[in-house]
RNA sequence: CGGGGUAUAGCGCAGCCUGGUAGCGCGUCUGCUUUGGGAGCAGAAUGUCGAGAGUUCAAAUCCCUCUACCCCGACCA
């Protein structure tokens, strides 16, 4: 290609509402342009990048054994009232009506067509396993877009589901997508980690992450610094205290605490460290109809952060966690938040296990600006149970025993999940069994963000003057820059003729072939920015010893090759890569 | 959804407080010069000042409404 007949949309300014470093290269180097809030138009450039991912994604995926279908973006109501999830997603699931007035969605996620498709022409346990996979544009109405394509509203997912006679059948083929995607992962050059994962509203058990390594991640990935225990923080089980409480040395006494509502600011106010105080949540237990709707209250350690996705798997807990009101508190407590506490509370009592061994501690008084101190279990306040309720912090022993817990942040790129029969099951999907007789199937779901890949990538490998792709998926492999080509003719004759055999060899070449008006610097740096892995530069002062310089978008220093070895060379460097 | 902010040329911004009919840098176009790290000079084009309504002789500027976009939050009592 050469630039002189393509659209290099290059800025030199970074785009005022860009915040993180790949979206603002994705911008300057004119891979992306905004439509609208969370949508993006992929120009020449990020569309290159885009579908060499979407092959790698591909190819990983039919060697796995998986089929490749595609289904439509537009899903009608009826599959998801069938699921039931047309009354449980909420408004990210973007919902309207055709000229007929039925109800459409647009696509999320696809388990109900592909359950839909596999119900109708799958039959026989013969068939199985099969594994269907898409590589499709997604809509989520999500509520707040950010980060570019990182989290938009339209994406790229490749999204594949299996179906399975029993349980043995899809733990083996989740075997294969988890190697699987490690392959994706590993080609594409990331640093990536699988963690143990929650599974959402898209259900079933057994789910693991996959997350690129890199800190503006919205996830928290916790992992053992010796063993090979790794899990998505909503998921990391914080380890039995080995201590049990110690005895009671302090009598229980009322302490006003006026403008102290938060943990820090009683701390500072008494004294004492955060971890010598509890804090108390309050949070509603599931409703029956007519009936008021219970409160519980969670203890935790002051320092200590509640886990939601664990408090919410708590028996008799709203899930999604829902904290109270303000006023349903005040009339179950007789209190505000900022004073609460364990302390004679006439609801249910859940204590996080490192708060369960607290003595002496201090608390909120459930009167307003007021705290306890010298506060001990058993003797002033009534533990209904002990749970896991926190998160897990750094240093915290590792649940497999080895060693401790570090925490980083993540991209999540991939995601699988052992569905179970959740599907199957709300929508009939059987085969008949060796037996003849009809057997709800098993299945899982395989989820990969191939334009989010693009965005992780770039927060992975990137400098101060661009982005610096892995050859696997640069656009180009090769930027070939003319210098002084106005001067000696022989320079754009060498371009030329190195275009032509470099592209004979398979190597994709930029040719920077724009006229005299645009400077070296300019070309330099626009094939920095768009992170051309290998820069060829052809100029009347190499010529004179038949020499072309070549420098490495990773390497500070030019060398000097012979002509004549110029494509093996590049040829050698983009194979061996 | 709650809070905050922004909206002026393709991009980045100033002008608004104190009303007088729109400007800077980059980019774009033309010409000449220049050419190994974002060139110089000369010239040129480009705006319903987000939309609507209002106040006023006069509104980018003041008032009201709406919309879009961005940031923070949406447990930490």
């Amino acid at each position: 290609m050469r630039t002189s007949r393509y659209l290099l949309a290059t800025t030199r300014e970074t785009p005022a509402d860009a915040v993180v470093v790949s979206h603002q290269l994705m911008q300057k180097a004119g891979m992306i342009r905004k439509l609208a809030s969370g949508l993006y138009t992929w120009l020449p450039l990020g569309l290159r990048v885009l579908q060499k991912v979407t092959d790698i994604v591909r190819d990983e995926m039919n060697k796995s054994g998986a089929l490749e279908v595609s289904m439509p973006v537009v899903q009608p109501a009826e599959l998801w009232q069938e699921s039931g999830r047309w009354d449980v997603m909420g408004d990210e699931l973007q919902r309207f009506k055709d000229r007929h007035q039925r109800d459409f969605c647009l696509g999320p996620t696809h388990e109900e067509v592909i359950t839909d498709l596999f119900r109708s022409e799958v039959t026989s346990y013969k068939q199985l396993p099969i594994n269907l996979y898409q590589i499709q544009t997604k809509f989520r109405d999500e509520r707040r877009p950010r980060f570019g394509v990182m989290r938009a509203r339209e994406f790229t997912m490749k999204d594949a589901y299996s179906f399975h006679i029993d349980q043995a059948s899809l733990q083996q083929t989740y075997d294969v997508m988890h190697r699987t995607y490690t392959n994706i992962f590993t080609r594409l050059g990331f640093d990536f980690r699988a963690v143990m994962a929650d599974s959402g509203n898209i259900g079933g058990s057994s789910s693991h992450e996959f997350h690129v390594l890199a800190d503006s991640g919205e996830d928290l990935i916790v992992f053992s610094d010796q063993g090979d225990y790794a899990a998505n923080m909503e998921m990391a089980s914080a380890l039995p205290p080995a201590t049990t409480a110690p005895a009671p040395t302090k009598a229980l006494a009322a302490v006003e605490t006026p403008n102290s509502k938060t943990i820090d600011e009683v701390a500072a106010f008494l004294q004492v460290a955060a971890s010598s105080t509890v804090k108390t949540l309050i949070v509603r237990g599931e409703a029956e109809a007519g009936k008021t709707t219970p409160l519980f209250a969670l203890v935790l350690r002051g320092d200590h952060q509640l886990n939601e996705i664990k408090a919410a798997k708590l028996a008799g807990v709203q899930s999604p966690l829902s904290f109270a009101s303000d006023a349903e508190i005040v009339a179950a407590v007789g209190a505000e938040p900022g004073s609460l506490g364990p302390v004679g509370l006439a609801i249910p009592v859940i204590v996080d296990r490192n708060a369960a061994v607290l003595s002496d501690f201090v608390c909120g008084a459930n009167r307003n600006g007021e705290h306890l101190t010298g506060v001990n279990w058993g003797r002033d306040a009534q533990i209904t149970r002990v749970e896991d309720l926190r998160n897990v912090v750094e240093g915290d022993p590792s649940p497999d025993g080895k060693g401790k817990l570090s925490i980083k942040r993540g991209i999540e790129v991939g995601h699988i999940f052992q569905l179970g029969r959740k599907y199957s099951k709300a929508m009939n999907a059987a085969v008949l069994d060796e037996n003849g007789r009809a057997s709800i199937v098993d299945m899982g779901c395989y989820g990969i963000g191939v334009t989010r890949i693009v965005a992780a990538c770039i927060e992975q490998c990137h400098d101060e003057k661009g982005i610096l792709w892995p050859i696997n998926i640069a656009p180009f492999h090769v930027a070939l820059i003319p210098l002084n080509a106005h001067k000696t003719p022989r320079v754009l004759e060498v371009c030329e003729q190195l275009y032509q055999d470099l592209a004979a060899a398979g190597i994709e070449v930029l040719l920077d072939d724009r006229d005299k008006k645009t400077s070296p610097g300019v070309k330099f740096a626009d094939m920095e920015l768009i992170g051309i892995p290998h820069r060829l530069v052809v100029s009347d002062r190499g010529l004179e010893h038949d020499q072309i310089e070549y420098k490495a978008r990773n390497q500070s220093e030019p060398t000097l090759l012979p002509l004549p070895e110029v494509v093996t060379r590049m040829q050698q460097l983009i194979s061996n890569a």
